[in-house]
DNA sequence: TTGTAAGCGTTATCAT
DNA sequence: ATGATAACGCTTACAA
């Protein structure tokens, strides 16, 4: 009962294995091979219950038909989501796929993407960790089809879809600011990432523009550290002389541990502070007040940096392509 | 920059390519290699950047050396956090993950199967779909080695890793029982699934112990009409006669959505109504009060199966094994 | 100490 | 209308 292959399927109807590949993969255009011979074919490839061999296909093809999908860490919410409506859109069109989890270390995203390029991946779908634009660059340089998603490099031409992180950053100080006043800080990752960055730009120009910005008031917070980090900001934050009224948490998982350090002391969510976070939470609507959040369009997201990997893939597509999608900003 | 291959190396030093297949993979053992060679292939295949090639050696050696991962849905945080540590240890043993989604439909699942054999994984973990029992067996059968995670069937001898539904649902109920005395409901899914199953004779034993048990008091929901099926039954147990005072939510999704409805009802969770939950919630320590809830060990989980599987895989390892880990029930 | 060659399951080219 | 065969990159038994 072990691996059926077109050799046996061959045999048991004396026929050459070159006929029944072409009836099982549809080839038989203009009469190739006999109606009476097709059938018989597929009934017996049916009857043995034929699988084909998709590493021997890749093998000779020269495409596997598998995408490598290379993000943090599928236990977040985020990545899962992404990771779910991907598979489904590769799925959809014959493409498999492979995640790599990198913990958001360069030393592990080096790591994964040699696993996906020795299971010879037609092409990969990134979360690029800190620092990687030179591997990123590397890859692009040997004609890798790429395409990153949620963030990128600014000055690397690479395919890519990302949030119009500024703007709805902008918009959702600018909320923040209508609610309270002045007093706000923002609260983000220490790193250099254009995504971060760019949401740290709308924030603190949402602020300039009105003229309430204070340097102090922007608080960074490390990957590996990011409980106690956030918990000695926020004991900083509302110990400040000048009482600090408003937080925008940066990133999903920020948010999380923003509010809960809010809680732990004390702080009255929406009446003592106002915040507005990253991201949609499950549980969000369990508190007993509304928090304003940024939804990012993850579905849409995943879809587009599908196709636009298997549009490089499949279409030989050299032009590069940035594709903005308008996250959405729920206040109510 | 395509593709280097073995023979690419061979040609450039001028050796055949089973030689640098030797040294590549470490089997030039009692000198087979002369010390002086195998430094200038390994040197060589540095320069060159080899990587081998996955779906060659897989399809030479009749092992693919991946793992299918078979599950609900990789966007729920239980699944997810499976997945991740799935993943770790098998990358760890030199294993890579194929993940599909069921969406817990016996048909997606079928089409998941059918795409993991043509892939040529060398075995499977699966979180079964309701009624796959037939579908099983038949892996069973033609010898896929297979170990079930999270559920299994009863009447069959296949590997699995699971909890101590049973036990600890019974425990959970007794903690609910102390602090409400009766009028106590169960909470779960309209399914025949053995881990449904086992938590549900858990609740109602540890009722009838005590002869508070009322059989009104369970209400089953189904999967795709969760939201409204457990608002309903929420309605339906808060405005009975007897008020209830205690609730049992089976596993993760009823938990939350339970919650929930009690909000929205305006139920004071822990002095209005009592309740336990399936799984831990990121943002439980966010609401005014504590709740209890059954912790499974997920990452045991994951290793226990990986393991078991590998283990089939590679020892051909025949004897079938029911693993339980047991659960814990965080009540502070 | 190293080379030769068969074969894994496919596809595609060229015969027949 | 169908068959034979080479080749994809690799491993391994057997020769040299």
């Amino acid at each position: 009962m072990e691996g059926v292959s077109l050799k046996n399927i061959a045999k048991e109807l004396g026929v050459s294995v070159a006929t029944v590949s072409l009836v099982l993969n549809g080839k038989n255009g203009n009469g190739r091979v006999s109606k009476e011979m097709s059938r018989r074919i597929l009934d017996k490839a049916n009857e043995l219950n034929y699988t084909p061999n998709s590493l021997a296909k890749g093998l000779k093809m020269g495409r596997s038909k598998t995408i490598g999908l290379i993000i943090a860490d599928i236990s977040n919410v985020f990545f899962g989501t992404l990771a779910l409506h991907i598979q489904n859109y590769a799925q959809q069109r014959g493409y498999t796929v492979i995640i790599g989890n990198t913990n958001e270390k360069l030393s592990e995203m080096v790591k994964m993407v040699g696993l996906m390029k020795s299971r010879q991946v037609d092409g990969l779908i990134m979360t690029p960790a800190e620092n990687s634009e030179n591997l990123v660059l590397k890859l692009e340089k040997s004609g890798v089809p790429i395409v990153l998603v949620d963030r990128a490099f600014p000055y690397l031409k690479t395919n890519s879809v990302l949030i119009n992180n500024y703007e709805i950053s902008f918009r959702a100080t600018q909320g923040l600011i209508s609610r309270v006043g002045k007093n706000i800080a923002l609260l983000t990752y220490k790193q250099d990432q254009f995504h971060t960055n760019e949401r740290k730009r709308g924030c603190i120009d949402a602020m300039e523009n009105v003229g309430i910005f204070n340097p102090d008031n922007v608080k960074e917070v490390k990957y590996e550290s990011l409980k106690e980090d956030i918990d000695n900001a926020i004991t900083e934050l509302i110990s400040k002389k000048d009482k600090i009224r408003g937080i925008f948490f940066a990133t999903n998982s920020i948010s999380i541990l923003g509010v809960k350090s809010l809680y732990k002391h004390g702080m009255k969510i929406q009446e003592d502070i106002h915040i507005v976070c990253f991201d949609e939470h499950d549980t969000f609507d369990l508190l007993p007040f509304k928090v304003p959040y940024i939804k990012q369009p993850i579905r849409q997201m995943a879809e587009e940096a599908t196709r636009l990997l298997i549009e490089q893939i499949e279409g030989g597509n050299t032009k590069k392509d940035t594709c903005f999608i308008e996250a959405e900003l729920i206040e109510s």
